[in-house]
DNA sequence: TGAGTAACCAAGCAAGCGCTAGTGTAAATG
DNA sequence: CATTTACACTAGCGCTTGCTTGGTTACTCA
């Protein structure tokens, strides 16, 4: 469940693993079909995760963290003004869900499936990536960018954006970047 | 999968599923427990349903079958313009998944479980209701109410709308309708 | 009264499940 | 050179799964 046993080959196994729970989700995939997909057998893979479970909780790990730091990053290299710090954010938060699709979609629809322990850890990781978010909304909220009370509008916002990977193609005409632009634009009064 | 076969008692078991289903997702649920939870042996249940798919494709139908009578009717008896009728299908679709919110809840999470041809038949009944919601955003486009491209919104709005399930919790402080209503307030420029 | 039917049950099959035990082997380490 | 470590293998245990079979009960209606 920890971060520090992230050895190439698991980080490797992680990845299929996710494209894998995307495809069939948790409960369908066995552990023969990681094995398979992972070039070994069924046995082997006991030997760099735990159980089933543990698996889940590194795929979903992973994706967080690299939401967190991607977006992290973002903030501090753009503006201070609330509004290009709030596309910033949106632009963020699409690029991730997008170049890491699997990990997100695991993230998003499979998180029941977590034991409690796992899930405790991974909450902590998502509460700060949420704190992010809040933060950008508050000062939006206070430059009267938008309105509204800042959780309901946090919230309605991430599930906006969380829900485009069921809709979005991202081989479609728009970009992940023009799809955060053109949300931003919809909740912001007065269009550019 | 057919609409045709809803005895009482049918219905009944129905809506013990989908509260199964939430609990412990689909693939999680056995017969056995449907079974339990119905008061019936595992082997009765399939003199019900030809098939533990058709258990699921019977929840999604039936949650469906009843947002899409609730929205039309609620459409019918409100004013014809455009702010009342956006907010008028924002207090619907709230209305319904909270009221009906384990059939939602698996038609949203579980639809993937479906086989091609429960899929194939869902998958009409949820685009009209989708078409009620696009209409209503062409009105309110055109009324400036709102701006962006039509499907963009109705998506953006629609994963709002249903990411609630997520997090709203309906014992709080604040109703479903204060939800739709405060929901409407953010993406309309002029607040009331 | 007797035929038809809806609803149920006990028993169990074949397949598949997560996971373990014990072993082999090649490379790194003392 | 001896030992440890990392990674993989084979074989299979014990259990659960969705579903079937063959039969019983209770009720309806001609």
């Amino acid at each position: 469940m920890n971060v520090i046993n992230a050895s190439p080959r698991r980080k490797e196994l992680t990845r299929l693993a996710a494209q894998l729970f995307v495809q069939e989700g948790f409960d369908r995939t066995t552990v023969r079909m990681l094995a398979q997909e992972m070039g070994i057998k069924s046995g082997s893979l006991f030997h760099h995760f735990k159980d089933k479970q543990e698996i889940l909780a590194a795929v979903i790990e992973e994706g967080t963290l690299n939401a967190l730091t991607i977006a992290r990053k973002a903030l501090n290299e753009c503006a201070a003004e609330p509004e290009v710090r709030l596309r910033t954010m949106a632009r963020a938060h699409l690029e991730t869900l997008f170049t890491d699709r699997n990990a997100h979609v695991v993230a998003l629809f499979e998180w029941r499936r977590l034991d409690a322990a796992a899930s405790a850890h991974l909450s902590h990781l998502r509460d700060a990536y949420e704190a992010l978010w809040v933060a950008v909304i508050d000062d939006a909220l206070e430059a009267n960018l938008i309105h509204g009370d800042r959780f309901l509008v946090s919230r309605f916002v991430l599930g906006a954006l969380n829900w485009t990977v069921r809709w979005y193609d991202p081989n479609g005409p728009r970009s992940p970047d023009d799809l955060a632009d053109e949300f931003v634009a919809m909740i912001m009064p007065s269009p550019a």
